[in-house]
DNA sequence: GCTAGTGATGTGTGATCACAGTTCGGGCGG
DNA sequence: CCGCCCGAACTGTGATCACACATCACTAGC
């Protein structure tokens, strides 16, 4: 079976569903905080805003359901849980262990091209932070990319998976305020935990990368905490 | 808007869709080892099977396949995955790491009746090791009962969740050769991993918690990869 | 004799319809 | 004027249908 060489050149035409790309599409607006908690979205809308039908849709919002991402509520309505005080503590303890566990095996593991991309990354949001008028929705991207350039160092891709979903569980109630107040915690303690990881990952110390990771999962939930948005039952 | 106090104790009538039914039937088969890496399984015969139609049974395959534990095939064929080794080894050093982290929190927050729950656990198990004829399924189970009540104690219930999900990727592999050869790990290791895990427990020393619950996942993790079962590329 | 084309069958995916249940607003009775 | 009730509109859930694609057995052609 011989065939032309040419064919080695296509490349693999990718096979995505449109219950993907709907993930995706709401993923995103769960992770930038343009989704806030206490919002409902229904199917139909949904389904008419991306133009598809139903079926996609619900396929997308069913997984982000299995996630936490969404919930629905005893009355059938879908929306962005609202945490309470207890179990926002206890998804910012769950991030600073599991997190912390990547950041330090990404510091003892890291590779140069790695290490490059981290401080590539950390670069791209100092600059971002130091600029005259912060923009909120850039930085908290900047924010997202710096911190799985971490993880994708850490050599364990279930590991990098779990993150990502615990960010789309926090993701709404983080970048709500980050989003809203940019000055506050960009200014503030994240360019200096930032700094912190970094210097840890260049001298391979996990414990301290772990140890500053923490502390920037840490301000960032006592700084929403404090603001007390959340319920309290 | 009085009424009699007769209605407190009506307890919540749960709302349980099909969806989840499935999810949950399609889980255990997983978990307890009865669906083995490369067995395929159709939406339809699924269905059927169920007594249901197709649509919930997509959807609980749906968040099976996000979750990892199965798999679709460019060729649209739903399977249960065949990890290649290292995304073996990589699953095992998450859970190594994970479960860790779960074990050393429990040791150092449980509470009695916790430690009590803990140690029932532990010896039905153990009792179930020492019977004349070992019950392969049995042995699953109540191994799988021991280490939820462990997770149960750490104070953190999303980590229990990703515990949970990261037992549904590794299920069939490991449960397979458990169920097979009952007596090799039952007999061997995992006893005495339980009681150093135990022990740990009840002096409340995480870190030692943390070790023999590795070690536990470690010695069951080299057993499956010493029997080559698994894809080499 | 062996390969390449061709049909039937079954696959997941997506759209559409049907239904029970909820929510919300308008209008009637007090 | 206030409170209750009923109906229209909308919700998620499930079933059914339609379609493009993959697989396999089979046959015609070299």
């Amino acid at each position: 079976m011989n065939s032309s060489p040419a064919l080695a050149d296509l490349p693999q035409i990718e096979r995505r569903t449109l219950a993907e790309t709907a993930y995706d599409a709401l993923s995103d607006l769960l992770a930038s905080g343009r989704l806030v908690p206490g919002d409902r979205l229904s199917l139909r809308q949904s389904a008419a805003a991306l133009g598809v039908s139903v079926m996609p849709v619900r396929e997308a919002v069913s997984r982000l359901v299995a996630d936490g991402a969404l919930e629905v509520a005893p009355n059938r309505a879908i929306r962005v849980p609202v945490l309470t005080v207890a179990e926002f503590r206890a998804l910012a303890e769950t991030r600073m262990a599991v997190e912390g566990l990547a950041a330090a095996r990404s510091a003892e593991r890291r590779d140069a091209a790695e290490l490059a991309a981290i401080r590539r990354a950390e670069a791209a949001f100092r600059a971002a932070a130091a600029a005259p008028r912060p923009d909120g929705a850039r930085a908290v991207a900047l924010n997202r990319d710096l911190h799985f350039a971490v993880y994708a160092a850490c050599g364990l891709p279930p590991l990098r998976e779990i993150i990502a979903r615990l960010w789309l569980k926090a993701g709404p109630m983080i970048n709500l305020d980050l989003r809203a107040h940019p000055e506050r915690i960009v200014g503030g303690c994240a360019i200096r935990r930032h700094a912190e990881m970094l210097a840890a990952i260049e001298a391979c110390d996990g414990p301290a990368a772990a140890a500053a990771l923490a502390a920037d999962i840490g301000d960032a939930a006592e700084f929403i905490l404090s603001r007390g948005r959340l319920r309290e039952t």
